[in-house]
DNA sequence: ATGAAAGCGCTAACAG
DNA sequence: CTGTTAGCGCTTTCAT
């Protein structure tokens, strides 16, 4: 592989110069500087990235830490991660930590000797004091998808309040009075958030959300089945369910089908997030949309910035979930409830 | 951030013989040993990958080029191959290429500026030249659930013609005789391969696929849904209709829906991959399965043998993949004919 | 068993 | 406008 001496020498100028040419610094005569690009192309050249990071101190790599890209909606949100960091000349290193405290240790520590230009977390339960640490070593970091509000980081989410609230108004609208709440993980402060928002809805209405109705569920189609079906095997069961998340959403559908119930007659059912599931469950999924799209862009625009020092103070920016109505959400039937 | 210097000075010798015992190189009396491993410890310091890359010419990085990370199936393979990746110390870096050659090249020329230790490609249709491109330049590459017979390059994949033939075969047994294929793109190998095993089964079952009911369509539910739905305008639709991958066969049975058919009563459907989204549309869907985490466990170990130099010649290792029957494929009943 | 010194490929003053 | 030179942090002979 051709190194900068090689063009250097090729071109019969120095190897100050051909860098100047390659990064467009310093002042050089338009000829040589044509010179020197035509010989590169010659000999295939390409500048060695690590060996420019050495002195630069740049590498165009960030780091995404992400609990299961097997997961549709933290695969669509790398995506979108991807095709921002792409655009920006970084690339993306991707690292699933199942939300392993242990994982993310090791991710950040191999991160940061490789030195990655910045980490973008879309882990990280209680991991606080990882994130603290982070920020000692002064890495650049940002958080997406997940709310830390006692800690000073760069962040782009999704309002959570809102969503709940939106999706528990819509289950009232349709005249449903008593709803249930399976949610994924009630430490993390998105979950909490969504269900009160849920709870602000009710309230508003007149209603009480019972500590009963909620429910915490492992965060797969497996767990939001389960805990669907135990709460359709309660006494009175409800007539609609919030599920926090698509995956949940499914679940429910399919302990609902199980048991001979047909949604959205005998049972509405919300979820949260719309990834393609929610377009392939039949009947289709009510759910609340994140805007993945702009959720990437905007966190990779952040820690960009970040990595430039262009930055201001941190950001938390809250982008507006939209409900997205589909077949999953129906008219409440009093007869419904004789299950 | 520490150097190999502080730790040097600190423990009061030369850095080389930090970096002998960072390395576990040369001969390093126990007691200095010890001492320098303890500096390091107290100094939090983690040896710089991109200043020995520059000598030891390896990052412990591996770029994966993939059509769509959105795609659950390549999600998937993702997944599995980073996994292995992280195992082995490497790194991954994801690339979305969209099937887009130009994107593939660009990618490409990052991975090699950022002297990325191999390339596993999960893309490339007809990339032959970009292939040979690489093979040249020396680069460690790989192919994964792609086929390109007429290159020696290490290769994992699943028999797509057993594919075809099991997804057929199991059509047939059930009475249809009447059956249709949608597939992806017949300029990839795969696709041909399938469609070969399918017709295979089709001619011991002394039965024809008329061409008329091979249709080509864009690989998204979207496109198998608009692919079945003029198959099934048809005068003589077919009775089972054969999708050469998930997506694909979710689009269908959404079609079939569509007109008020049923699925399996009035139509099988049979789906390629096993993605999470077989298991979620209704009625499951019956698939012929890739054993994504053996095939990302192998092309990881493929590659990192290459990086290593232990390899002996190229392999091409070939999976045996496995009808997963579901709810979609159902007895054949003469009377669907009437629709 | 340990250290001195020469790079790896490139950037960034600083001279000229 | 162009070239010299001193690193960046680490590995690797080659002496000692």
């Amino acid at each position: 592989m051709a190194t900068i001496y090689d063009v250097a020498k090729e071109a019969g100028v120095s190897i100050a110069t051909v860098s100047k040419v390659i990064n467009q610094t310093g002042r050089i005569s338009e000829k040589t500087r044509q010179h020197v690009q035509e010989i590169m192309k010659n000999l295939n050249y390409q500048p060695s990235v690590v060996a420019s990071a050495l002195t630069k101190k740049r590498t165009y790599t960030i780091g995404l830490l992400i609990p299961d890209l097997a997961n549709p909606f933290f695969a669509e949100i790398a995506r979108s991660v991807e095709d921002r960091a792409h655009e920006l000349g970084f690339n993306l290193v991707i690292c699933n930590t199942d939300n392993d405290l242990a994982k993310e240790e090791r991710y950040t520590d191999l991160l940061r000797q490789k030195s990655a230009d910045g980490i973008i977390l879309a882990t990280g339960v209680r991991s606080n004091t990882m994130l603290k640490k982070l920020m000692q070593q002064k890495q650049a970091i940002a958080v997406i998808a997940r709310d830390m509000p006692s800690l000073a980081v760069d962040t782009v989410l999704v309002d959570d309040f809102l969503g709940g609230y939106l999706a528990a108004s819509h289950l009232i609208e349709l005249g449903h009075r008593h709803l249930a709440i399976i949610t994924e993980n009630l430490e993390v402060m998105s979950s909490r958030e969504r269900l009160r928002g849920c709870r602000q809805a009710l309230e508003e209405a007149g209603l009480v959300l019972e500590d009963k109705w909620v429910r915490v569920s492992a965060f797969d189609v497996q767990g939001g089945k389960q805990t669907a079906a135990s709460l359709l095997d309660e006494e009175h069961p409800p007539t609609a369910i919030f599920a926090c998340n698509d995956l949940l959403g499914i679940g429910v559908i399919q302990a609902a089908r199980e048991r001979g119930l047909t949604v959205p007659r005998d049972l509405s059912v919300v979820g949260f997030d719309n990834t393609i599931l929610a377009t392939i469950i039949d009947p289709p999924l009510t759910t609340v949309a994140q805007p993945i799209q702009e959720l990437g862009r905007q966190i990779v625009d952040l820690i960009s910035q970040e990595i430039n020092g262009n930055k201001g103070s941190k950001q938390r920016v809250v982008l507006l979930p939209e409900l997205v109505i589909r077949g999953s959400t129906g008219l409440y039937r009093p007869e419904q409830q004789s299950v």
